[in-house]
RNA sequence: CUGGGCGUAGUUCAGAUGGCUAGAACGCCAGAAUCGGGAUCUGGAGGUCGUGGGUUCAAGUCCCACCGCCCAGACCA
């Protein structure tokens, strides 16, 4: 490739919109140009990187036995209102109408269309496992679409689906999955970790995450020395929990103007925050639940929502509660609740004398005990767990780090081939729902999280196996130096090196500028050395080789550093 | 959806209290000189000021509506 020719318009400043440097330096670098909020059109430097990562991904699914396929993006409303997410994905998903007024959707995932398509081809034990996958488009119509590709509303996405007869068959691939996954990481070149998460709307129970470190990612990872990570969605709570071994004092209603927060409450009733139990009302299929955690903590939504099986589960409206139990939210409180499910952090379980919202505006009850003034049937855990608390597996200090999701699997089980009704028949000439595992990559996805990871104030640094180009000869200097950056060039293509020359008659600090904001990962300059017989060979981290002006002398010390690179 | 902000050249922005024949820098085009860190000089092109309506002698500027974008919240690869 000739840089003269290449479609790569660079910015010399970030766009207005860029929030963080993976989004700044895609669009300045010329990878990829906005087009609406959250949709994106990938240049050509984008489009080579895309490809390798989507390449290695195609390997690693090839090798575990996957079989590629491609499904529509456009699917039959009909398919989800039978898996009942017609209503249950909602407003995420984009929906539109054809001529004849029927419903469809841009898919958002592909669980309803495969096992729609498995239901009549698929039909024998005899036949199973399979593994089917794509490379595809997807649509989420996100609230806030954000962070450039790294939540964008149509994103390139791979997704797998296994099908089984068995949860041991399953279990295997699962594994192989979960391999695969592991070296794309590696061969992608980002640090990552697994984590053990939650499996959210999409149902089913195992479920890992594959999370790649970065500062402005939005999942929180546990992680701790001895190997463990998780979710903060999920880790459990090991620490201790202060017992509270005091005399039951009397109850009191005491009038607390204007104090809603947990820290207003304790700053004027003089009380620790851990004794003042913060009340959550949430709404879920099964009407309203009240949450009970003591008041130094953050209430764990995704625990609550696995504890009561029930993914719908939303905070209830202030408007809601007001109209229902009569109280502006910060007077909520378990005493003379009725006809509300009450579940309580262990926390609770072990205070006494403490504080809650008094179920009337401005008053709040002092020296509540559960047991004597209102009764606690179930407890669970229901905290964030914060860094520097014990692991759950080896009870040293956990330590924390933010990442980007990349990877998901799950082990569905017979959740959609139940709902679909999609069986094969048994050995024992029995129908049988299939047992499925689905697995998600985001492609687009992992190109953003790879800038954010590897990046410096110049630009990109992009690793070998997804750089856009490996290499750039830089000509710098008149004639005779052109000459040899052609040779050059010819010969590094003939002998399968992935190069750009860099042909464009504009100064020497324009092509040095460009070619570290895009990142190439080795520049080799035909410049003012070359009079001596030189050439530069710089990496994109610093290193540097002075070498004789010899072709072949050139590509050994290009093989050595190519080797040594981000090592 | 809720709350806040913004919308002027390809990009980043400036245009108090209405007076605009709408600006700058960078980019772009033509030319000169130059060639190791977005360097210099000369000349030039480029705008329905988001859209529609209103107030006014006069609207980029004030009012209303709509659209789009951004930020804070609930979701996810």
């Amino acid at each position: 490739m000739r840089f003269s020719q290449l479609y790569a318009p660079t910015l010399r400043e970030d766009p207005a919109d860029a929030e963080i440097p993976s989004q700044a330096l895609l669009q300045r670098a010329g990878f990829v140009r906005k087009i609406a909020a959250g949709v994106y059109t990938y240049l050509p430097l984008a489009r080579r990187s895309l490809l390798k990562i989507e390449n290695i991904v195609r390997e690693e699914m090839n090798k575990i036995g996957g079989q590629e396929i491609l499904m529509p993006i456009i699917q039959p409303a009909e398919l989800w209102q039978k898996s009942g997410r017609w209503d249950d994905y909602g407003p995420e998903m984009m929906k539109l109408k054809d001529r004849h007024n029927r419903d469809f959707t841009l898919g958002p995932t592909h669980e309803e269309l495969v096992t729609e398509l498995v239901k009549n081809e698929l039909t024998s034990y005899k036949q199973l496992p399979v593994t089917l996958y794509q490379i595809a488009s997807k649509y989420r119509d996100e609230i806030r679409p954000r962070f450039g590709v790294l939540r964008a509303r149509e994103f390139i996405m791979k997704d797998a689906y296994s099908f089984h007869d068995s949860w041991e068959s399953l279990d295997k691939v699962y594994l192989k999955f979960k391999d695969a996954y592991s070296k794309i990481m590696e061969r992608v070149g980002l640090r990552y970790t697994v984590i053990e998460a939650s499996s959210g709307a999409i149902g089913g129970s195992e479920s890992h995450e594959f999370v790649a470190f970065a500062k402005t990612g939005e999942s929180n990872v546990l992680y701790c020395e001895c190997g463990y990570a998780g979710s903060d969605e999920r880790v459990p709570y090991k620490g201790e929990y202060k017992v509270y071994d005091e005399e039951e004092k009397a109850i009191e209603l005491v009038y607390t103007p204007n104090v809603r927060t947990v820290e207003q409450v304790a700053e004027f009733l003089n009380v620790e925050t851990r004794r003042i139990v913060k009340s959550l009302i949430f709404k879920g299929r099964k009407g309203f639940v009240m949450a009970l955690v003591p008041g130094d903590r953050e209430l764990n939504f995704e625990k609550l929502k696995a504890y009561l099986g029930d993914q719908s589960l939303q905070m209830a409206l202030p408007e809601e509660i007001l109209e229902e139990f009569g109280v502006p939210i910060g007077f909520l409180g378990p005493v003379n609740l009725k006809n509300v499910r009450i579940i309580a952090d262990y926390g609770v379980k072990y205070l006494k004398n403490f504080v809650v919202g008094g179920m009337k505006e401005d008053y709040h009850y002092i020296n509540v005990n559960h047991g004597r003034d209102f009764e606690i049937k179930e407890y669970t855990d229901l905290i964030v767990v914060q860094k520097g608390e014990p692991c759950p597996v080896c009870g040293k200090p956990l330590k924390s780090e933010k990442g980007i999701e990349l990877g998901h699997i799950f082990k569905l089980g017979t959740k959609y081939s139940e709902t679909m009704g999609v069986k094969y028949m048994d050995k024992d000439g029995k129908l049988k729902p299939f047992i499925m595992g689905c697995y998600g990559w985001g492609i687009s996805r992992t190109l953003g999280a790879v800038v954010e990871q590897l990046h410096d104030e110049n630009g990109i640094i992009w690793p070998i196996s997804v750089a856009p180009f490996e290499v750039i000869v830089t000509v710098v200097g008149k004639q005779l130096e052109k000459e040899f950056s052609e040779k050059l060039y010819d010969f590094l293509i003939k002998n399968n090196i992935d190069v750009i020359i860099d042909d464009r008659e504009v100064s020497p600090g324009v092509k040095f500028k460009d070619a570290d904001l895009i990142g190439f990962p080795i520049r080799i300059t035909v410049g003012k050395l070359y009079k001596n017989g030189q050439v530069e060979l710089k990496d994109r981290t610093g290193k540097k080789k002075i070498v004789k002006a010899d072709l072949n002398e050139i590509l050994a010390s290009l093989n050595e550093m190519k080797d040594e690179y981000l090592k």
